[in-house]
RNA sequence: GUGUGAUUGGUGAAGUGGUUAACACGCCGGAUUGUGGCUCCGGUAUGCAAGGGUUCGAUCCCCUUAUCGCACC
């Protein structure tokens, strides 16, 4: 069956929204934030470890599966959760972003996209038929639209073009999406044009998709463009349905997207950062790797339940980072995915009080003040 | 004891009689937003063992001392 949206609770105050989301990995509830597992594994973490942080929906890559080990594979091996063993909801990019971050703009053209492969330089053509057609293969339970995540900043005459190419793409994949089980859904370009957005915006809502993705955003833009960009296509999509915004995480990006009524993120910052030494706390993000915390014998954070928290403080953590030994780099990423989701939990119980709002301008102050 | 070769930052080292002593590692910071995992960007010796001399000018040439290595007695 598809995924089933249902909205619980709109706040009082701003457009958060409290919602559950049912699929065929069970039911969860949102605001949710969706760790990032590009090749099939949420870097350093195991499935135990995921749950054990109260993980969701986990995010996979079409085009990394489809360079390696390649989705017939994955079909083989009984589909992607059996793969990997991971049972709860999986969500697969369509390889959209790597338009961005892999392709030059004289590769994209209505038809599809041209890729070097990152891994031996061979080149690979992905369509938005072919991206789908992966993605039924790999069997996710959301499925993503192949989309053109522009570069920013571009001209105005280059994003219309490219929201039009977006559009028909989305419509071509829908046409040849062929899993009764997996959901399908279409993402909203138009960059920080706001005709565009809504242009967007309301041409992919005709198309009915499964739920809605807005994309294109933190690509380099500052934080006010990256709200309006959101504000100016969020109304444009059914409450009925449920809203994603693509590839954010940021803590403080995540309160602004809930406000403006988004329903789930996603990121490599958590996991990311904490492969360098970073760690989010209540009162900003640290860098592990500092001399200062060289005898620090304290938690990463008071208020954290997690494995690392628990067990190990901050001078072990350092010490392991300074001696390169990866089970510090895994500490971290479990505390950050942590982190972000524990907030998650906190912001749907705060809509629930009808205190989101003070919740959000408690945790800036807190976070930003040190 | 005699002869001989060395001595450059936290480490390994390059280098030249003349503006800011290369590079690497380490260390100290910073970045990181649909992941091309262990990356990127900065900073880091007011000084070339110590003292004296030659020279317009010495880390580089000379002398003495110290330390280390090698060879011989």
């Amino acid at each position: 069956m598809k995924i089933k949206y249902t909205l619980i609770k709109k706040d009082n105050n701003t457009k958060a929204r409290l919602g559950k989301l049912e699929t065929n990995h069970g039911t969860y509830d949102t605001p949710m934030f969706m760790p990032v597992g590009t090749n099939a594994t949420v870097k350093m973490l195991s499935p135990e470890e995921l749950k054990d942080v109260n993980a969701g929906i986990i995010l996979a890559n079409t085009y990394h599966l489809w360079l390696r080990p390649g989705e017939d594979l994955v079909a083989k091996a009984g589909g992607l959760h059996k793969f990997m063993n991971w049972n709860g909801p999986i969500l697969t990019d369509s390889g959209g972003f790597q338009v961005f971050s892999l392709a030059n703009p004289k590769d994209i053209s209505d038809d599809g996209v041209e890729f070097k492969s990152h891994i031996d330089g061979q080149k690979m053509y992905l369509t938005p038929e072919k991206s789908i057609e992966i993605q039924n293969k790999l069997g996710a339970d959301i499925i993503m639209s192949f989309d053109e995540c522009a570069y920013y900043p571009c001209t105005y005459d280059y994003m219309q073009e490219s929201v039009e190419r977006t559009l028909k793409w989305a419509k071509r994949g829908k046409e040849v999406h062929n899993n009764p089980n997996q959901s399908l859904f279409g993402i909203v370009q138009g960059g920080e044009f706001k005709d565009l957005r809504a242009k967007s915006a309301i041409e992919t809502v005709k198309m009915d998709f499964d739920g809605y993705a807005i994309g294109g955003t933190s690509v380099g833009e500052d934080k006010k463009t990256m709200y309006e960009m959101i504000d100016n296509c969020i109304d444009y999509l059914p409450t009925d349905k449920v809203r994603y915004l693509m590839g954010v995480g940021d803590p403080l990006d995540i309160l602004n997207g809930v406000k403006r009524g988004v329903d789930i993120f996603d990121c490599v910052q958590p996991t990311r950062i904490a492969r360098h030494g970073n760690a989010f706390t209540r009162y900003g993000k640290i860098n592990l790797k500092n001399a200062k915390y060289k005898e620090d014998f304290t938690k990463i954070s008071e208020e954290c339940d997690c494995y690392a928290c628990k067990n190990y403080t901050k001078a072990y953590i350092r010490h392991l980072l300074m001696v390169k030994e990866t089970f510090g780099q895994r500490l971290l990423s479990i505390h950050n995915i942590r982190f972000l989701i524990k907030m998650t939990e906190e912001i749907r119980q705060s809509i629930e009080n009808d205190s989101f709002d003070e919740y959000m301008q408690d945790f800036i102050k807190k976070y930003t003040n040190k």
